[in-house]
DNA sequence: GTTCAAACTTGAACGCGTTCAAGACTACAA
DNA sequence: TTGTAGTCTTGAACGCGTTCAAGTTTGAAC
């Protein structure tokens, strides 16, 4: 009971002395390197619990379920994330343009050796009631750190939006990371270069489109524009 | 072997004079019921076996899996949709705006019964991989079809697309359709009210985004979009 | 009527994710 | 040392989607 709701705390993750950690820490890497090299679907869980030594129930101990590994990673990334994000924010200078492409930037690269085994989990994405879908009720802590992040890069970033917009903009700036994430993890061409591609006309055209959206004539456009994302939201 | 290719064909789910046609109809209500009333991942195969009156092995001859079942009901959906639509088109006049809402109140409704386990199937429409998904290469021939209705909403509407864009226009329709019914399987507000309300509002939005994006003033904006969305397409 | 290949039907069996009763180990109290 | 409550570990067993070797039925050819 302790050990399963420690599981998915990113505390438990990050000690590792206790030998039940060590175990549950066996597990969770053995898993990972599967995934990776096999696929998600591909790898069983007898695999994974062989690869650590343990056997199978002593999986289902540590974690739920399959899918709840690929949680717990989720979890470890975005706590690992955290600091490189803001390391690249203050690299990436005041520029609102380059502070989204820096956050983006760091979350592909960290993302990369694990590309092919989250693709495949595409599938469950669009899908709120999954549990790994990152719109799910599950992934509420890790989202809202996520969308902290955003909150820092219009800060600290030289683009003041207007006030309407302002509360909204943050979770905007999110979904349009998710769909660059998205469109990655399904990029076939070399080394992704396509996602670059996008991310670098997109980013300049939201901030270009951002600008614009705060001139006074703008504000009907704003209007409807921002009715439409309260009937999305509910 | 000819059972197989016929069954994911149209004219086969049609004609159901033959006897090996009517196991195939029978099995395959008896999944959609199932589906229905339980949902698609609660409803197990066997069910539908003992539901449809043959052995487990017989709904494998006529379908290669469960979720090509669902597959088969896409395929049906279209092609009974086709003629729904030609009429709702010719009801709905000339303005692009109540063309395109009646496109999509067409498909809604249609689902509609269907919707709850149609949404279980929400997981897999991310992922182009996937069978199921509306992206991928198993769906070719609906999605053209798809398309093809959209075309005819642009030729008969009052709306004349600017030349640069429309080549690419039917295709953009069909994806702003697809976020619609999108949101709709996720849609719990009462008879998904919420959905009809964006319908409206994005419908005429975006009509109106259209006839603006064909100043000769927005031309360097429609470069750049286009630029985007050819990047995406590759 | 007989033959025979093709079409159809069957259900046991496979490997999967997951569950759980049973046991082993640990650490602290008596 | 013994008892015991909690933690950890085990692997057989369950129900699932799916496969397939073995059967039965069908219908055209002779």
């Amino acid at each position: 009971m302790s050990a399963n709701s420690n599981a998915t705390t990113a505390a438990a993750a990050a000690a590792g002395s206790g030998k039940s950690e060590q175990t549950r820490q066996r597990i969770f890497e053995a898993a990972l390197e599967l995934f990776r090299v096999k696929g998600f679907a591909t790898a069983t869980m007898r695999e994974v619990a062989v690869a650590a030594g343990v056997a199978i129930g002593a999986a289902y101990y540590y974690f739920p379920s399959k899918e709840a590994i690929v949680l717990a990673f989720y979890d470890r990334a975005g706590q690992e994330m955290g600091p490189l994000i803001d390391s690249a924010l203050l690299a990436a200078g005041p520029r609102l343009e380059d502070r989204l492409r820096a956050i983006v930037t760091v979350k592909l690269d960290y993302f990369a050796p694990n590309r092919k085994f989250l693709g495949a989990l595409l599938g469950s994405t669009a899908d709120p009631q999954n549990p790994l879908s990152p719109f799910s009720s599950q992934t509420v802590a890790i989202r809202d750190f996520d969308m902290s992040v955003f909150e820092k890069a219009i800060a600290g970033g030289n683009v003041k939006p207007p006030k309407d917009l302002a509360p909204h903009l943050a979770q905007l700036l999110w979904m349009y990371q998710m769909a660059l994430i998205f469109f990655w993890l399904s990029d076939t061409s070399a080394k992704q270069d396509r996602t670059r591609a996008l991310l670098d006309k997109s980013s300049h055209m939201l901030v270009q489109l951002l600008k614009l959206a705060g001139l006074p004539l703008m504000r009907p456009v704003r209007r409807s524009v921002l009715d439409l994302v309260e009937l999305v939201k509910g």
